[in-house]
RNA sequence: GGGCGUUUAACUCAGCGGUUAGAGUGCCUCCCUUACAAGGAGGAAGUCGGGGGUUCAAAUCCCUCAACGCCCACCA
């Protein structure tokens, strides 16, 4: 006899029994195999910034669902998990850590104590994101964990990035980047924000050289980079400025001369005075006009700290406020000042720092997105390309458009960050003003440096320069080079160029470590890339589907000439109950842990998949679990913005504290965990799978295995086997579709409605008959059997426990056929049932059963609340029902239950389906038969009549020689097909309704 | 300004041309029945955002308006 098992699942128990046991089996972990085909996921790698939150959790469990089943598809699966070093937000989170707690800046610390400090936040928080994912049950390779900062990552990046400096893909050039003077790096357009922030709008005048009378006025929003200005620029068509193009201007404050220049592109006559100060070093617009005029130079002002540099002459040193405040007084004093607006201006903020970011000439390294000189497909074209064959498939289609467009406008991709934390770019450079030297050095390139190095050089203004990029690092080499007065770079590379490998890099590419410095180095590790890559899907949210998925299919096809992955799924986004994305910030985030203790991993993972629709968005409203009382607690928006440090519990009316993340005042008060209702349904649905095996295992008591024979089952069997085969079935297309809510509810309505409500409960009655007993048995323990391993991919923790105590009874089972269980469900084959179980008719009968059951208990419902006379309630009964009520008390009386019901109130008390014993059943179904006959003839006929009038409606369009005159030729065939479908669909349902008046 | 998405029961969401629009939660009634009260049997609750159109037939397709959310671009 099986162990008991206890009266309600406990999630925690089960948590912690297979975790364990899963990892020491070595489910998880996968090994080139020739003969199983791979099936590969890679992680998107969480940032190492902080835990994990919802987004992850939902993230995570679709792609372990889709690992599961196909594991168990036997498929060999692999999950490779890791953690990304996230460049700039995990060095600002930790600068601002060092800020805060000791006052002191990063250039205090100096690179290599900050480096140190990051690496021991970044230990910290992989434990903790790592430790997340294994509690929520990811069935990652452990073994193959990565970071994007190891040493084989690394050795991939350091690859790449040689290769692309060599093939010419990579290039120095100076351009205007997003600064932020506060961590002093330039940062991407898409670490930015920007906000309308109160400001103004002032209006200046030049006055034109050589005429004192003539002023040219201007409008700016940021009076400061007058500094800078190079020209003053009007439309070439505005005839108020035509005489003035090709005269100069004074710029006031720096005495320079600057001319006045025509460009249609930068002014527009209906903006302002129509004429604009041109200001190429400080401004997009400005940059751009600059480089259609190079002839009207370009002037940097700003240091990297955002005070003003030597060009601003007397201003020097000044910070942007100041500047701005002395720039405006000296054009007033001048009488050069028109007038200011208030105005509000987008400003565009640093995510990480959240202060100004000033637009700033700097030297950078650049990734060449365009297409090549000899006219071949430049990088971003061959992910274009990769997309548009059907290489990589969208999933839902949708976004394919966004990557598409955002790649055709091939922009360039500026890789260098001025951080601590990354790949440190591994060029060493040399600046030479002496043309000789110059080319003596060059000449050195000649001398060997190329066979392990690759050599470029940049010439502008009056410096030149030599930059060698090494291949790996090579000590002889970078000896002589900086022998010879070559300093490697300062800066990092931007997390995505290594996020970017990511799919190849985590399996190893390019392979071993090289020894020599002549070893092939481009020989990758080729039995793990060979079994794993391309991988199989990436599963991850669309707002990096630029940043990341197009870098991913770049350099998959640059490095390997194959694309990372055939799929890309796109996930909703959780937002939290108002529609608002959640962060730990607002305070509306939930912990999955928290979920995971108050719920369990199960439901965690039952609520994500069931929330996981086609739609880009998905809420989930918040609440706080009252420390004391456990009463669900909403959060509210004001709770949100205003901060709320303490809250009442309506129901206890003891005060705690909401879960979020600022500080409280009273480290007395305990804080509350954060929930959601929407994990209740996961929770709910694990306790019924869990009692239903506790009733079966309760009655295998004789049960012995042996093949079922679906002609000679019972309706009910075949009704549940029909049923189970279509649920499987549907399932599995739906996993294959990615439309996991779908499965979630497919599973759901299978298991609770139809088998536990239904099925079990008739079941009762068969298993006290011992002629019926045994055949029962071999249906439930089957059907539980298929149950457990279609829940397994969603909810692992509550099949695999029950899947054991199966095993204890009934090891031998399952349908058609018993055989061996496996001796994991994690490691079981994925369910399928013959399509010839799917009956239809079977299913259409039971339905119309259960109708009729349904109104039978409304009745009795009714008539014992409300004791009204059998004929009110008769009246008050649904159609089908009422129509026959009294046809329906001839037959009720023989039936056990219905006889009670004409006894009068409170005689019965409601029934379950298990309510009714076999020969109730059996009268029921016939019973539901006859008593449907009028009403199925009647909507027969409804329909039959509705049918005619379409194809008469069709019928009269084909006649009209205006419509098949004009209609494209494909919807006049539609229309024909249309035709012979409808006098099909009649056909049939005048047959069928012969059928049930012979009946 | 361009694009994408959403708007269906009190709440969270399904349905996406064809019987009477569904589920879970919540609400109401009854029931602690030997699997499960995290449960069972029932019930009430919807002009499918507004307005036009296409169609024999529209929640579903088209147009338009509105609200909300996201992305991209721009704003001297």
């Amino acid at each position: 006899m099986a162990t008991e098992l206890p009266k309600a699942y406990d999630p925690k128990a089960a948590q912690e029994k297979w975790l364990p046991l899963w990892e020491e089996c070595g489910y998880f972990h996968s090994k080139p195999n020739s003969e199983k085909k791979p099936f590969t996921i890679v992680i998107p790698p969480p940032n190492v910034t902080g835990a994990l939150h919802m987004g992850h959790a939902l993230n995570n469990t679709l792609q372990d669902v889709l690992i599961r089943w196909k594991r168990m598809q036997g498929f060999n699966a692999l999950w490779v998990p890791g953690t990304d070093h996230a460049g700039i937000a995990t060095q600002s989170v930790v600068e601002r850590l060092v800020c805060s707690q000791e006052k002191k800046t990063r250039h205090d610390l100096g690179r290599e104590e900050l480096v140190r400090r990051i690496w021991e936040w970044k230990e910290k928080y992989e434990t903790r994101i790592l430790g997340q994912l294994r509690q929520m049950g990811a069935s990652c390779d452990w073994q193959r964990t990565r970071f994007t900062l190891d040493a084989t990552c690394a050795r991939a990046v350091r690859e790449t990035f040689f290769r692309m400096f060599r093939d010419g893909y990579i290039y120095r050039g100076k351009r205007l980047v997003n600064w932020d003077t506060q961590l002093q790096t330039s940062v991407a357009d898409d670490e930015t924000d920007t906000v309308p922030t109160k400001s103004g709008f002032w209006t200046f005048k030049y006055a034109v050289d050589g005429d004192s009378d003539t002023f040219i006025s201007f409008s700016t929003t940021r009076p400061e980079t007058m500094l800078g200005d190079t020209a003053v620029c009007v439309h070439p068509g505005d005839a108020r400025y035509k005489h003035l193009i090709g005269k100069t201007v004074t710029q006031p404050h720096t005495g320079r001369k600057i001319p006045i220049i025509a460009d249609g592109q930068l002014a527009d006559p209906k903006l302002g005075t129509g004429c604009v100060k041109v200001t190429p070093a400080h401004d997009p617009n400005d940059y751009a006009c600059w480089q259609r005029h190079p002839e009207i130079g370009i002037i940097n002002i700003l240091n990297p700290d955002g005070t003003i540099n030597a060009a601003g002459g007397e201003y020097e040193g000044f910070d942007r406020t100041r500047a701005r405040e002395a720039v405006t007084k000296r054009m007033e004093e001048l009488g050069l000042y028109v007038g200011k607006e208030d105005r509000e201006v987008p400003l565009k903020i640093s995510d990480r720092s959240k202060t100004p970011i000033e637009p700033l000439l700097s030297d950078q390294w650049f990734v060449r997105m365009a297409d090549r000189d000899d006219g071949k497909p430049g990088l971003a074209q061959m992910a274009i390309d990769a997309v548009t064959s059907d290489k990589v498939k969208f999933f839902p289609e949708r976004y394919r458009d966004g990557y598409i467009a955002w790649l055709a406008e091939k922009r360039d991709w500026c890789i260098s960050r001025q951080l601590w934390w990354g790949h440190r770019i591994a060029v060493w450079s040399r600046t030479f003003t002496d043309r000789k030297t110059y080319e003596d050095t060059l000449a050195l390139e000649a001398g060997g440096w190329s066979s392990v190095s690759h050599v470029a050089w940049t010439t502008q203004d009056e410096t030149m320069a030599i930059h060698v990029c090494l291949g790996h690092d090579d000590p002889d080499m970078i000896a002589a080079l900086q022998a010879d007065g070559f300093t490697q770079s300062e800066d990092v590379l931007d997390t995505w160029f290594s996020s970017a490998l990511w799919p190849h890099s985590t399996l190893g590419w390019p392979g071993p470590s090289i020894p020599e410095k002549n070893a092939d180095r481009t020989a990758p590790d080729w039995a793990t890339m060979r079994s794993y890559y391309p991988t199989s899907v990436l599963c991850t949210s669309r707002d990096i589907i630029t940043l990341w998925v197009a870098r991913m299919v770049l350099t998959g096809l640059y490095n390997l000439g194959e694309v990372p992955f055939h799929h890309v799924y796109i996930h909703p986004k959780v937002m939290d109950g108002f529609g608002e994305g959640m962060s730990k910030t607002k305070g509306n985030g939930v912990d999955p842990l928290d979920v995971i203790e108050i719920y369990g991993a199960d439901a965690l993972r039952f609520g994500m998949v069931n929330l996981a629709t086609e739609t880009q968005d998905s809420r989930m409203p918040v609440v706080n679990i009252c420390p004391h009382c456990g009463a669900q607690v909403p959060v509210k928006q004001e709770h949100m913005y205003m901060r709320t440090k303490k809250l009442a519990c309506p129901a206890c009316k003891k005060n705690f504290r909401p879960g979020g993340p600022w500080p409280t005042d009273d480290p007395e008060l305990p804080t509350a965990r954060q929930g959601s209702d929407r994990f209740e349904v996961g929770r709910n649905f694990s306790n019924k799978i869990w009692n239903a095996t506790r009733f079966i295992l309760g009655n295998l008591e004789g049960y012995t295995p042996a093949p079922v024979i679906l002609s000679e089952l019972p309706t009910e069997d075949r009704w549940l086997l029909s049923r189970l085969a279509t649920t499987t079935k549907s399932v599995t297309a739906a996993l294959e579709g990615y439309h996991f809510a779908e499965v979630a509810r497919l599973v759901y309505d299978f298991v609770w409605p139809e088998f536990c409500d239904w099925y079990i409960e008739m079941s009762k009655g068969r298993l006290k008959d011992p002629a019926a007993r045994p055949t029962a048995q071999r249906v439930l323990t089957g059907v539980l059997d298929g149950i457990l391993r279609l829940v397994q991919p969603v909810m692992p923790f509550v099949s695999e426990s029950l899947w054991h105590a199966l095993a204890e009874v009934a090891p031998v089972r399952g349908l058609p056929n018993p055989t061996s269980a496996e001796e994991s469900v994690v490691i079981a084959n994925w369910p399928s049932y013959p399509d010839a179980w799917m009956d239809s008719g079977v299913e259409k009968r039971f339905a119309r059963m259960q109708d009729l059951v349904r109104s039978v208990r409304e009745v009795r419902n009714r008539y014992q609340v409300e004791d009204k006379t059998r004929l009110d309630v008769a009246v008050k009964c649904s159609d089908v029902v009422a129509a026959d009520f009294n046809a329906l008390g001839a037959f009720i009386g023989p039936l056990a239950g219905i006889a009670n019901f004409a006894a009068g109130p409170n005689a019965i008390k409601p029934k379950q389906a298990g309510g009714i014993v076999r020969p109730e059943f059996e009268a029921y179904v016939s019973l539901a038969g006859l008593i449907d006959v009028a009403a199925e003839i009647k909507r027969l006929e409804k329909q039959i009549a509705e049918k005619r009038k379409a194809l008469e409606g069709v019928n009269a369009k084909l006649a009209n020689e205006k419509f098949t005159a004009s209609a494209p030729a494909d919807v006049v065939q539609q229309q024909r097909e249309l035709v012979e479908d409808l006098k099909k669909q009649i056909a049939a349902m005048e047959e069928n309704m012969q059928d049930l008046k012979l009946a």
